[in-house]
DNA sequence: TGGGAAACT
DNA sequence: AGTTTCC
């Protein structure tokens, strides 16, 4: 059996843990830069759409809403406390997302399953004040719709299985739309719909050959998926990534072009920070720039360019100068820009890398003394806070950091932050 | 008017 | 390189 545990409106959740206050109360999560709504409670769903801009939520709907700036310091260290409650349920937990973990319970007995994950579920909530549903079949995307089933019907109090046969299955997969099933959505259930595929039951039963040469094998894999064979591979969970982006919008638009390129110097720093974090070295990156597409009254220009570096690398300093030097090559003046970001690209793993053959022993040395350096660098954030040794031309504190003006405290991670409790 | 990653086309 | 999909 497969379970999958998810967090009920995470973010919004862990607001609330250490806020009773706001318990029961709707309460609205804002993005990076306080645009657009990214969670809600279950209060709040009424008054706000997912994904509607901050400044378009109707003054009705404001006046009730609690509304908060993400903070992921919080729900990182929350999402880390949940996991750790679940591996004492069993010991294959698959973090899946922030706020989802895949569970195998292979080789425990289906007999008590249900109270076991009751029992997880009750210590969850004891544990971190957070709420979790949990959905048990015999694959991944079973186990998804049976998550969605013990949310949405507060019958099954939190925990339900779902069989992979049945006749409450087939009735379940029958009134589902495809395009709500886990991957389909709206492009591929239009493709989906001419084939007269329209709800989940039919895709059940669709001839899975057909499917894969029509589509693709993930589609297949889906077919066999609802049928409850788990065949979706989970090898490449906590694989090193194979590309790794940073950007951010500035908080305002920028025409600044020192501003633009200290954004891209510390954007460049942060993908070398986690280039090395996960042992890798890029063979290129990629500098961009956007301005803002909603502002029609606004000059346009959205330039991208990639440049290989002369070798593989990781260190700050060689990834920075490249992207400055890209940056140089794609600046244009009188534009206002809304975003910047760098990518690392073409990744290889830093250790089985083949040495270029032409290289000499100075570069050798070089690249040596290149890790070191970059080591204490890490070293010192992780132990210092980050940002306390940054390269030159990288303000931590900038002018270009994003707007949260509505954060709550990191209650978890930092002492001058803990909540507070007063007695009467 | 989010940020990040992956796969497909 | 752009699009789609996920969270």
């Amino acid at each position: 059996m497969i379970g999958l545990v998810d967090c009920n409106n995470f973010y919004a959740s862990c607001e609330r843990v250490f806020r009773p206050d706001w318990e029961g109360r709707p309460l609205a999560v804002l993005s990076n830069n306080d645009g657009c709504v990214i969670a809600r409670s279950n209060e709040a769903k009424e008054l706000v759409e997912m994904g509607a801009p901050t400044f378009k939520i109707p003054p009705a709907a404001r006046q009730q809403l609690i509304l908060v700036s993400s903070n992921y310091t919080l729900y990182g260290d929350m999402s880390r406390r949940v996991t750790a409650t679940l591996r004492e349920f069993t010991p294959d937990v698959e973090i899946y997302s922030i706020d989802e973990s895949f569970l195998g319970f292979d080789g425990f007995p289906l007999d008590g399953l249900i109270e076991h994950c009751c029992e997880m579920r009750r210590v969850v909530r004891r544990n971190t004040g957070i709420p979790v549903s949990v959905g048990l079949s015999t694959s991944r995307t079973l186990a998804k719709l049976a998550n969605r089933r013990a949310k949405k019907d507060a019958t099954f109090g939190g925990v339900c299985l779902m069989d992979s046969d049945g006749d409450e299955t087939r009735a379940v997969l029958k009134d589902l739309p495809v395009t709500d099933l886990w991957g389909v959505s709206g492009r591929l259930g239009q493709r989906l719909a001419q084939l007269g595929i329209v709800n989940a039951w039919q895709l059940r039963e669709a001839d899975p050959k057909r499917i894969r040469a029509r589509f693709s094998v993930v589609q297949e894999r889906l077919v066999y998926e609802l049928r409850g064979i788990d065949c979706i591979d989970t090898d490449d969970y906590g694989e090193p990534k194979k590309n790794i982006m940073t950007s951010r919008s500035f908080g305002r638009l920028s025409s600044d072009p020192h501003e633009v390129r200290q954004a891209i110097r510390a954007h460049a720093a942060r993908g070398a920070e986690k280039l090395r974090k996960q042992g890798s070295v890029a063979r290129a990156i990629q500098v961009h720039l956007k301005t803002n597409k909603h502002r029609e009254d606004l000059a346009q220009y959205h330039p991208v360019l990639v440049v290989q570096l002369p070798h593989p690398s990781n260190d700050t300093r060689v990834i920075v100068g490249a992207a400055q030097a890209a940056l140089k090559r794609v600046y244009l003046g009188g534009y206002r820009y809304m975003k910047a970001g760098v990518m690392m690209l073409d990744l290889a793993q830093a250790d089985t890398l083949q040495h270029d053959i032409f290289d000499s022993p100075e570069s050798d040395a070089e690249r040596e003394r290149s890790a070191k350096a970059s080591a204490v660098m890490d070293e010192l954030n992780r132990r210092m806070g980050s940002g306390t040794v940054r390269l030159g031309g990288t303000k931590g504190k900038a002018d270009w950091k994003l707007k949260a003006e509505l954060l709550t405290q990191r209650y978890t991670t930092r002492w001058d932050e803990l909540p507070v409790a007063h007695l009467k």
